[in-house]
DNA sequence: TCAAATTCAAACAAATTCGATCACATTCTA
DNA sequence: TAGAATGTGATCGAATTTGTTTGAATTTGA
């Protein structure tokens, strides 16, 4: 059998880590036909081109595949229902010409997705992967700002780089995705530093919308982030118990149900 | 057999190369009846005319063997020898405890694939594509830190978010990727943000290494970083021509090709 | 924590491939 | 027909790729 090009070598590494997640160096040199040593160096090509991550023993596929890869933002879109009915709701308050800000989480992440196609907006967020949806959208009238700081593993951007930055910064609208809600507890999430962070979004906008599924009521996390009084607005969805509805009638100015 | 014309002789590669997918240079040879030199010079010039992709050992029909990822991937495959070498000398400077900055960049983004196994390094970077590669390694013992910003065509983060952040840190190494370098304008960049950014690179960080292949020599971009002068070394490949290497002794600590 | 097994990559060596250069043959042109 | 232009083959040093060895680094199991 005649040797096969370097670069097929490559294509074929790249074929069996699609089908199989995760492909060892062992396994690939006894398959393809070359020493260990020749596979090193090509996952190290690969590496470096970002086709994939290198592992001890090994190599996996990207952890975050990119927006524009299938898979990613189609699973978001299978995903409820209720979080797509949020988001559309969401993206209903925002005109163009305005400035927004969103935190990290899916239901932002899903209302990113809404909103790439209105103009003149300017986007304040710490998820690197809603800037990537905007930079992937290419739409020239917006201006994407993402804040800095360390990743937690949520994909937040947090920590002192990111409250510097949100110091730094006034926008019109809030859109925070949070992990519980109590009438004891407030809106709350399970990360000090993300807590922290949302408080400093908080403090940089005007007006303040909520964004949870009713799967959030009477979740406490382990870091409470305001009361339930302190922000103008929540989005929900209609299959919220109608007792919570009440107070929260009472506690916010607003109630949105989509 | 009478001979063939060098037309038909191209028009018979390419209609292999179709049925093939890739041809190597050998068979061709023998195939056609053709010493291998006539071989070369026919992809040579097929290539020239972008009918095909010279590989070593032949060529292929689509240049991304992997066709993955858009642009970005595309032009350090065409380096990826010499870059792979300067990103491994790189890393050599690399000691586990350090902190380290990368700006964006082909180069450096190869480094930083380079860079996921090392311990308690610190990492600080105006690339999302850089963090990501560190967040997908996921090694518990490094510390990811992304500048903020907005973000270029070229996958950089910019502007008065990604200067704060850089005037608040201090790293003890920098890698810097380059546009161009040439004894008159220094190092070079073609946007004048991302000069802006690299220039507080450069002030945050104790000792400067520019990272560059030896096709960036006497290219000048729009905007200058710095003198060449005013880094402490640069780290490129053999390859760089003899007079270039003497001028930059010269100018620089520390001259290094990988 | 230590020790064994595994994995990694640097260094060296061998094989292959590449392209510059020169020599030769054929074709074109004055 | 002489001379230039072009295409082709051959040679040789440089560059690239691959394999092997070896020691360091990492993981695993007690």
């Amino acid at each position: 059998m005649t040797e096969m090009l370097a670069g097929a070598r490559q294509q074929r590494i790249l074929d069996a880590l699609r089908e199989r997640e995760q492909v060892r160096v062992t396994s690939l040199a006894s398959e393809l036909g070359v020493s260990e040593m020749t596979v090193r160096r090509d996952l190290n090509a690969l590496a470096a081109r970002g086709a994939l991550v290198k592992v001890h023993g090994g190599a996996t596929l990207d952890a975050a595949p990119t927006s524009n890869e299938p898979g990613f933002t189609h699973k978001l879109s299978l995903e409820s229902g209720e979080k797509q009915a949020i988001a559309r709701a969401a993206a209903g308050l925002i005109k163009p010409g305005m400035s927004i800000a969103l935190n990290s989480g899916t239901t932002t992440f899903a209302l990113a997705a809404q909103c790439t196609g209105i103009k003149d907006l300017t986007v304040v967020t710490n998820s690197p992967r809603i800037a990537e949806v905007f930079h992937a959208a290419a739409n020239p009238t917006q201006n994407i700002i993402l804040t800095g700081g360390t990743r937690t593993v949520s994909d937040a951007l947090v920590g002192p780089l990111a409250l510097s930055a949100l110091g730094q910064l006034h926008v019109d609208l809030l859109f925070l995705g949070v992990h519980g809600m109590t009438v004891e507890d407030g809106f709350t999430t399970p990360n000090m530093l993300e807590a922290q962070t949302n408080q400093a979004f908080i403090k940089a906008a005007a007006r303040q919308v909520i964004v949870a599924d009713h799967t959030k009521w009477g979740v406490t996390g382990l870091c409470q982030i305001v009361p339930l009084s302190q922000v103008d607005a929540l989005i929900t969805g209609p299959r919220l118990d109608a007792e919570a509805q009440e107070i929260l009638r009472q506690s916010l100015d607003t109630l949105i149900l989509a």
